[in-house]
DNA sequence: GCGACAG
DNA sequence: ATCTTGTCGC
């Protein structure tokens, strides 16, 4: 499949997009995030207790890099990957915060779009930097249409992008990046995500030697 | 043609 | 994302 081909595919699945809340309980809130070496993507998942924080469940997957960085073309690398860590996981999350863009995107179907509607779960983007749209303030909008909101942690200057996903509103996945936010600039789930593919990287590089 | 667009 | 030392600040 060529660009145009995936820009068409993603088109289509941003029309399947269900952007209100579309699930009964968010008790237990995913995280999944990427690391790379050499020609390898380590995905992993981890699986946080909103009312307690604990660390309830994780699991991650080590893959072959089968396409390359390409702007606005981010799933087609990491989505797989990431998809094959959550469903090794034994405890189903009720909500998945993707590291990456929801439908603030150019096709509006950034990875977090992606992977909610692949897999048929709720799911929100949470972006490290600036992707698309008109910034107004602390949001960003497309066809005057709100698609992302920017949070400030107390201490960091630079800001988190937040964004819906798949069946769930900017409003709740913005709460729930909050209430994650404890001090640090990027929401726990997603944070402990990459701190746990970092950690899998290093056991890796230091049983295999290459 | 030019610019911009996650990780 | 990744390659990398020291260094400024809370």
């Amino acid at each position: 499949m060529n660009v145009k081909e995936l820009y068409e595919e993603q088109k289509e699945l941003a029309k399947q997009a269900i952007l209100v809340d579309s699930f009964d309980k968010m008790e237990l809130i995913g995280g999944v995030d990427c690391a790379y070496f050499e020609d390898n993507v380590i995905s992993g998942a981890v699986v946080i207790d909103y009312n307690t924080f604990e660390l309830v469940d994780k699991a991650y997957d080590v893959l072959k890099v089968d396409f390359p960085y390409i702007p606005g073309l981010l799933a087609y690398r990491e989505a797989v990957p990431m998809m094959a860590a959550v469903k090794k996981l034994k405890i189903r999350p009720d909500i998945l915060m993707v590291d990456g863009f929801g439908t603030n995107h150019p096709r509006r179907c950034g990875i977090a779009t992606y992977i909610g509607i692949k897999l048929d779960i709720p799911a929100m983007g949470v972006g490290k930097s600036y992707m698309y749209g008109k910034v107004e303030e602390d949001e960003i909008y497309q066809d005057g249409e709100k698609v992302c909101q920017l949070l400030y942690s107390r201490k960091s200057k630079r800001p988190v992008y937040i964004s819906p996903g798949h069946r769930i509103s900017l409003s709740t996945s913005v709460d729930i990046a909050r209430h994650f936010m404890d001090g640090g600039r990027i929401p726990l789930p997603v944070k402990l995500a990459d701190e746990y593919v970092a950690d899998i990287k290093q056991k890796i590089l230091k049983t295999v030697h290459t």
